[in-house]
Parts: C-alpha cells; structure tokens; sequence
DNA sequence: CCGCATTTGTAACTATTGTTACGATGGGTT
DNA sequence: AACCCATCGTAACAATAGTTACAAATGCGG
C-alpha cells in the first residue's frame, strides 16, 4: 500500500464522517475529491487498493466507505493512548475533544515535575512518569504522545519504547530516534511553520512580478 | 525546486542549529543524513539546489548552511504571528519558548470569547477578533495560526485572508480552504494519530508472523 | 425498453522522487 | 612531493506518484 495513500485516508475519514452528519448517503470522487484537495482519478485509485465497491453512475455509499477506511487505519476500536509530559501542550491535548470523537482516549498523563503530578487535567491525574511502564503494560497501551521540553524527548521517547509502546507521536522540537519495530511520527510546531515560510516568500515574489 | 526539498530543509536547519550548540564546525552529508533519516545522496543533491559549498573529502561548514538554509527559507528574520483562539492549544503556542528561538514571535492574541478576551497569556493579553485586521495591517504581519474549534475555522481564515494574511496555519480539525495567494497547512493532531495507527496494525501484524 | 447523463475502474502516459554508483577534489601523512 | 582516504557533486538508473483519457456500468426519463 502506497504510503500517499495512507497519508490521504485520514482526510477521507474527516470529510465523510462530517458528511454522514450532514445527512448524504453517497459521495462521488468529484466530491470527496475538492473536499481533500485530491484529484479525483487519483482518489479512485487510492480507493481500489481496497476493493471496489462505488456504484458506477452514483458514487460511493458513505457509510460503506467509513466503515472501510477505519477497518484499514485499525480505529474502529477505541485506542487508548498514554501522554507524556503535562505543560500547556499536554493539557491542550489532553482536553481535546475531538480525540475521543474520533476513537482515542487518553488513559493516562505523566510528567516528572513534582509539582505537576497529582493535579488534575480534565478527569485524569497527572502521574509520576516513573508508573508509566507498569501503566503501560496493565492496560497494554500501544500509542504513546510525548509533549515535553526537547532535552527530554529521546529518553521519554526510549523509556515509552522501552514499556512496550508500538507508536509514538512526538511533539517537541527535537526529532527522536527509534528501535526497529516502532513507528514515529515527529510534528513539531516549528517545523511547520518554517515550512511555510518558503512559501510566504514565493507568494511575495510573485506578487512582486 | 522540489516540495520534498523544502518538506526537508526545516529537518536539516534544526539538526544543524542542535550541532552549532554543540561546538560542531563541519558535517558530512552523511552525518547529516543519519540524522534527520535522509539518504545522504539526496541530502547533497537537495543542497546542490541552492548552490555548492561543501569541501569534498571535509563536508558542509555548518555556519554557512545555516545562513544559507534560513536564506532560503527566509528564517533570517524575525516573523510577527497572530494567534487566533486562546484556548489550551493557543495558550501551548504561545508560550512556547522555541517560537523565539527559531525567529518567530506571536505579535497578538485574539479570541472572540468575551471571557477570555482580557486575560493575559505570557507577555500577551488576549485582544477581541474585532480587532484582528487592524492589527494585522498596521504590524504588516502575514502570518496566522488557528486554534480554534473546528467549526470556527472557516470562518477564522477567510477573515485572516481578507486581513491580508499570507500564510495560514491550521491547527484544528477541519480542513479549511483558502483563495489563491494564501498558502494553507492544517495539520490536526487526530488526522496525525490515524496515520500512525496504520503502522501500529502493521507492526502488529509482522509480530504475529 | 432504449438512449443519455453520470460516475466508476483502469490502462497508458508523464512527472517527480529516490537510489546507486562513480569520477573529481581537497586535506592529511610520510 | 606523492600518495591515500574521506567526501562531495552528479550522471544514470529505478521506483513511485500523479494525471489524462476512456471504456464499462448504472440509474433515469421518455
């Protein structure tokens, strides 16, 4: 399975869930396609690796194709997932309420600060990060968010490795290093922006011209 | 030049700044490329887009492509943010100290809860969104971050956009859309997890083979 | 029941991206 | 000064991704 392919499946979960709200039944490739920012040949594509199962003349039947997509993405069930690291980032995740929305529920918090641990965010109580490896394997957590400062963030992300920890989605700045059998996926804040910047000034050129 | 070149360059400059506090002088592609999980061949081939400057049989002096990096970037100065939502996540960006490290500062706050409008957040105090244009084209700044809930977000960004903002970047769930001229990054954190739940079941599925 | 509008599934093509391999070049060593 | 080793820059190749185009299928209206 092409690796575009996965990256796009979650924006096509994201706009049919909200379409099944809206009360449609159907959705053509047009349709999903503009929605995306997807060509919708290619979205046709990405959907045969699959199966094949729109109807020619009408489209694609969105409950079908949720159903499908969340049986290929693994989140039909809940995924509980552990965070690590209880500042303003944590707590912004941990009261999010689109996780549990979308089938992710926070089970536990941790963070080495004495002064955090014990209070509480939203309904869970920030724990000493020295039961995150007991936690882990009672619960047999397989997804791990690391939101501490960056000098912490390869031995948090070691330690979660360590526990049994499968995926790890790290938010700090500095990109960290995994053993071989698990996944990572580094999104700092920084990056992005940085990122964009480029283009910033390529619109300026242009407008320039 | 190639999206995957500027996707990567952000990677490179971060590692490079780390290598700088550490005393480094010069780095070799593949050091480099360890690094921030790039083959070395193309790290060199990306850096041939702007230029030639690594000494055969040394590497790359770090200073210079530090300089050359943010030139391309145009991360050489500083860069006024407005932030738009003063929720949990907004407070996170904001007083997140790597924005001003890595040459961007949040210029303003704005939130249209008249609650929180008023409160202060680090140096900020939270503006009404009202005030948004104003500010936005009196400081020239052409940058803006949304952190507000998903059914906010359209409606956030076509505002900024008629502002005079350049560049959006998105942090909430929906998708949002923008007129040519405007680029647009949404990079929501449950869209993240999804992606990386693919591999979890992939990793799952090798284990039991 | 038949043609028409619509929309899928897929083949062929193009563009982009990544990898391998190797000659060129600079510094260090004797 | 001559040799050797590390490393860059780049050409050739391979793989991947994206786009265009079109035939096959479906439902609808007359």
């Amino acid at each position: 399975m092409p690796e575009g392919v996965i990256e796009r499946l979650p924006s096509y979960l994201g706009v049919l869930i909200q379409l099944r709200q809206d009360g449609c039944y159907t959705v053509s490739s047009a349709k999903l396609g503009e929605l995306t920012d997807v060509n919708p040949a290619q979205l046709r594509r990405d959907l045969t690796h699959f199966g094949s199962f729109g109807k020619r003349g009408v489209g694609y039947e969105i409950v079908t194709l949720i159903d499908r997509i969340q049986g290929i993405l693994g989140s039909s069930q809940t995924h509980r997932i552990v965070l690590v690291g209880a500042g303003h980032l944590g707590s912004a995740i941990a009261s999010y309420h689109g996780l549990k929305a979308r089938g992710f529920v926070v089970a536990a918090i941790f963070d080495t600060d004495t002064v955090k641990v014990g209070t509480r965010i939203g309904d869970l109580v920030v724990q000493d990060f020295s039961k995150m490896p007991r936690v882990v394997a009672e619960q047999k957590i397989r997804i791990g968010v690391i939101a501490v400062p960056p000098d912490a963030a390869q031995a948090v992300c070691d330690a979660l490795a360590e526990a049994g920890i499968r995926v790890v989605l790290n938010y700090s700045t500095n990109m960290v290093r995994v053993p071989a059998g698990v996944a990572v996926h580094n999104t700092d804040p920084v990056r992005e922006l940085l990122h964009t910047l480029y283009y910033l000034s390529r619109t300026e050129d242009m407008a320039r011209a």
